[in-house]
DNA sequence: TCACTTCTTGACCGTTCGGTCAGGATAATC
DNA sequence: GATTATCCTGACCGAACGGTCAAGAAGTGA
């Protein structure tokens, strides 16, 4: 229970085992478990003790990687912008609003999948105000949101889709897909489910892209009834 | 800054004042100042003397109106609760969909608008795995989801709507109104406003209704096309 | 083998945490 | 006015917090 009673024990690293590799597994398992405790707790119920004890070190050598709590933090949130812009390729008048807005979907919601703690992490950040990000919303992802605001309404002018407000529209699509990240628990305790199975997501990314695009209009070439 | 420096100068109670008042003021005063502190922070991160200075109280007078840190966290998610199941009046297949689904979108939409901090209050708690709500979750909670979803299914199979699972639509909603009250920096930052105006929040719960009931095929009386 | 860098960690620091408590202030009852 | 019950709060407690540091362990290149 108290600090100098685990006795660390990391399995592997006998001896040898060359250049850089115990660094960079270290740093590895360190930004994951941080990740988590990040996420479960917020900055500030965080404690640098959790996050050794999940990564299997003492509290100083979390220091000696990461420097501070606060270093840490602002690393796993960048990080996670970084997955972020992975998936923000720009799109263009001329692309078809049915692949786009499924590609959409689809993409988001495997994010949230792929990365759940990087993204209930994020949702934090957000829940707390945006200390850090404040200026990442307000700058980079603002331009991005109404560059694609713009191709939406050039869209709905070509009556490709209904003349919905275009950033409520990416709002709708955003907090549809990250609620299955950060909500969780309560889809876990409200399907009593234990997991959310490959299916599951695959039906929930079908559902909302079939919602969705109907409810805005969208004309699709492959146009079904929905089911 | 230290303890002792702040001398706490509430405005009121200069003498007298009747029976119990200054307990239902000093009560009502700690329970707001908890809701935004324990919004903001979470359970963990959020600290009595951060509490007690919100309320202009000093920390030991929290203490021995509340009991424990814990005491008051848990009165306040059962407040939200409360509030939560206020506006979950029962229906049943003879209603008209549209007419309920929209209700159902409005009344989320104003729980959200009128206790913001109530409700990423409940938000943090879900994120850090709902320690303290698995029980409501998994009981009372799914109990009303799937009371609902039948009836969603029974509207189906009348015609009335599309076949979508309920249970996703329910997230769909909850999601999507529930993102204006948590995501409340984002939205800002990104729309580049000061705070959402009383206009604003009616323009998105109508951008809500429409695209969700024509996305879900709702067959409604003033069925109309999209603005 | 030796000098040198990097890594590792227990001990420790000042601060803040949730919570207790004694005892003075105030209000209510007779 | 005396008695009693309730309210209020500064001082204090042990534990945990983020962070520092010195000193030893381990790896590296000559």
């Amino acid at each position: 229970m108290t600090e100098g009673s685990a006795p660390v024990e990391r399995g592997a690293r006998e001896q040898g085992e060359a250049n850089g590799v115990t660094r960079r597994r270290n740093e590895r398992e360190i930004l994951a478990a941080a990740e988590r405790v990040f996420a479960r707790y917020g900055y500030r119920g965080a404690s640098l003790q959790a996050i050794a004890e999940q990564a299997g070190l003492p509290k100083s050598n979390v220091l000696y990687y990461m420097g501070s709590k606060r270093g840490l933090y602002v690393r796993l949130l960048e990080r996670m912008m970084e997955r972020w812009n992975a998936l923000l390729d720009d799109i263009s008048v001329e692309d078809d609003p049915a692949e786009v807005l499924e590609a959409f979907i689809r993409s988001k919601m495997q994010l949230s999948r792929r990365h759940p703690e990087g993204s209930r992490l994020f949702a934090a950040e957000i829940l707390g105000g945006a200390p850090f990000l404040q200026e990442y919303l307000r700058g980079e992802l603002r331009d991005w949101v109404q560059a694609r605001a713009r191709v939406f309404e050039q869209w709905a002018e070509r009556g490709l889709m209904d003349p919905v407000d275009p950033v409520w529209l990416i709002f709708l699509i955003w907090s549809a897909t990250q609620h299955y990240a950060d909500f969780e628990a309560q889809v876990l305790g409200i399907t009593g489910r234990d997991e959310l199975s490959d299916a599951d997501v695959e039906e929930i990314t079908t559902f909302l892209t079939r919602v969705i695009l109907k409810g805005c209009g969208v004309r699709s070439r492959d146009a079904a009834p929905a089911r």
